[in-house]
DNA sequence: TGAGGGCTCTGCAACGATGCAGACATCATG
DNA sequence: CATGATGTCTGCATCGTTGCAGAGCCCTCA
């Protein structure tokens, strides 16, 4: 199973492991002729570097990890995506782990046995660690936040302005004259901020409209998945009066809404207009398509890779807070027209 | 950066590095009062082992890399969660990495300056790479695949019987009572292993029907994506006499076959039946919910990765092909009834 | 009393690569 | 011809850990 070394080829080839090493790297002089001498040795014997000894010598892997809660929410899987080709030309590679939002799952990264230190950095979308205890607990690898969960300044942060993104959704919503908009993710409790940030977002675009706030219209969901997008809307279709509109948090809520809506027989968007936020690609092709506020997932992978590579090269000053544009895409569940998918 | 050492710890605490070693791990007999003495300074210093000096030491890194096309493919999220699933509980972490179906990135994985030699193993799922390449170029690294795309028995192998699969769904489609079923997804070249194995299956539900397939309803696609369904849907529409129900490779395809159908104003399932293959999550929410051919995910994950470890430990004979279980679930897009999602 | 056996603990070598300093040969220059 | 510069090539030390062999030490028992 193990290959060569260059210890192997150095013997067989007559010349100092030091000078193997020479021509696998193409550093330093070596004249024309022992150069191809070593490298028929080379490929005779198919050498290949260890690339775990070079990482050792040189105390870097070219490995960075991604720690997302679940990999198979279309979200993450995105942006997973775009973190991966972020990577990719920057010349690192990423592990992929998940946490299912457990907060043990969360903090075992940061324990004494993690595997955190085979990388370079890491970049993590919290649910429930918080930056006590990202502090407290050996951060001895470079890291970089995802999302709003923790935002006090100790770490380099990447995310939307999650307050306008919401304000922007029910705006539309608001603007379109609905007047009785309902929310759907609110997390009123203390690993909520994502979701307590897109209520203010919700609140703001109602004050500024000069209107109340119905509570009963806000709905909590302890996920961000379809079914409980789903449940959700039937509680809100069975109050006495029930919603013309919806601002879901995310588009999985969303798609779980209009399900039920379709369900229940209501019109979508002349009874009730669905807005969601993420811009998953399914989206696009559901019916009706979705309105969403689109994140620019690929400038928050970009943008999270760079502030990683720079704070591993310690080119870091105090950790910046970035903020990603977002936009609002109109589509069938508000808008009412049909148009061919972007 | 750099955190502390043995050294630094067997300094501190004046002993030996080996003995701070064996108290880190656990190993060998050390008396509780130095024991206690050692674990002090490990706990002041907050000692962290250096686990890329371990694994050179020990051969292994505890990590394999999973290759996908595309990560953001519902399919493969979902089952890229089932491996990192399967890999936590057997003591491995999963980088991974796409290729976007581009032959030479796939290649790259074998070449000279891969990183594969990181990795104690690999699961790929290629599109386009031959066995002949894997076999010639350095295999070094134990190797699963995933898919049909190679299959001749020079690797381990994890797949759906996927003639079977797709005799199922046309099959069930046939039964119906449907007469002019088409099929979505045909790539009759090189590198469409999979797809050509589903018109195979497409073929013998006809024959065992004793029906005639008419070629004009075999719709080839490049890719499956949402885009490529909803254009050969309309592409079927347009022919003098249209299907009354599709066969979809992937499920994508059928979304995307789905929407096409709504905007021509078609009704699911009464005009056109539509069945798709993979049971991702969202066809469970669409509307109509997508009738599927569901491969058991997490089997071909923990069968791949159990494979994966037999072969790193060297305990493989010859290569086995595995063929993981699927079947047929029925919803609305072929049944007409409206059910709750599962 | 001294040989033998546990129990602790230690030092050396090694995993496979790279950084560094220098050896050696060759050649140009004063 | 001596000197130094240049161009090639090499050996040693090192990254941080673990495997292995053995060194002390204390105790037991003949």
């Amino acid at each position: 199973m193990a290959g060569p070394t260059l210890r192997d080829v150095a013997k067989r080839a007559n010349v100092s492991i030091r000078t193997v090493s020479n021509v696998v790297n193409g550093y330093a002089p070596v004249s024309d002729e022992l150069r191809a001498r070593v490298q028929a040795v080379l490929d005779e014997l198919d050498y290949r570097p260890n690339l775990i000894a070079r990482n050792l010598k040189q105390g870097r892997t070219g490995m960075i990890a991604l720690v997302v809660p679940e990999l198979d929410v279309p979200y993450f899987a995105e942006l997973a995506r775009e973190v991966i080709t972020a990577a990719r030309t920057r010349g690192y590679v990423v592990m992929i782990d998940q946490t299912d939002g457990d907060g043990d799952r969360e903090r075992e990264l940061l324990g004494r046995d993690s595997r955190a230190t085979m990388f370079d950095g890491l970049v993590l979308s919290p649910l429930s660690v918080t930056a006590e205890e990202l502090r407290g607990r050996g951060n001895r690898v470079p890291i970089v936040l995802l999302g709003e969960h923790i935002f006090n300044g100790s770490f380099p942060h990447v995310a939307i302005d999650n307050v306008a993104a919401a304000r922007d959704a029910t705006d539309h919503l608001l603007g379109l004259g609905r007047r009785r908009v309902a929310a759907i993710g609110d997390q009123p409790y203390a690993t909520g901020e994502t979701a307590q940030l897109r209520t203010a977002g919700y609140r703001q675009a109602h004050a500024r409209h000069g209107l109340e706030v119905d509570e009963a219209l806000i709905m909590p969901t302890t996920h961000f998945h379809r079914r409980l997008g789903a449940e959700a809307m039937e509680r809100l279709l069975a109050l006495p009066d029930p919603p013309d509109a919806v601002f879901c948090y995310n588009d999985l809520l969303a798609l779980g809404a209009i399900r039920a809506l379709i369900r229940a027989g209501r019109r979508i968007p002349e009874d009730v207009a669905v807005v969601g936020l993420d811009d998953i690609e399914e989206g696009q092709y559901s019916t009706p398509s979705l309105t969403t506020v689109a994140p620019d997932k690929g400038e928050i992978a970009r943008r999270a890779v760079d502030t990683l590579l720079e704070s591993i090269r310690g080119e870091l000053g105090s950790p910046p807070e970035i903020v990603v544009p977002h936009r609002l895409i109109v589509r069938e569940s508000s808008a009412g027209e049909v148009r061919p998918p972007d």
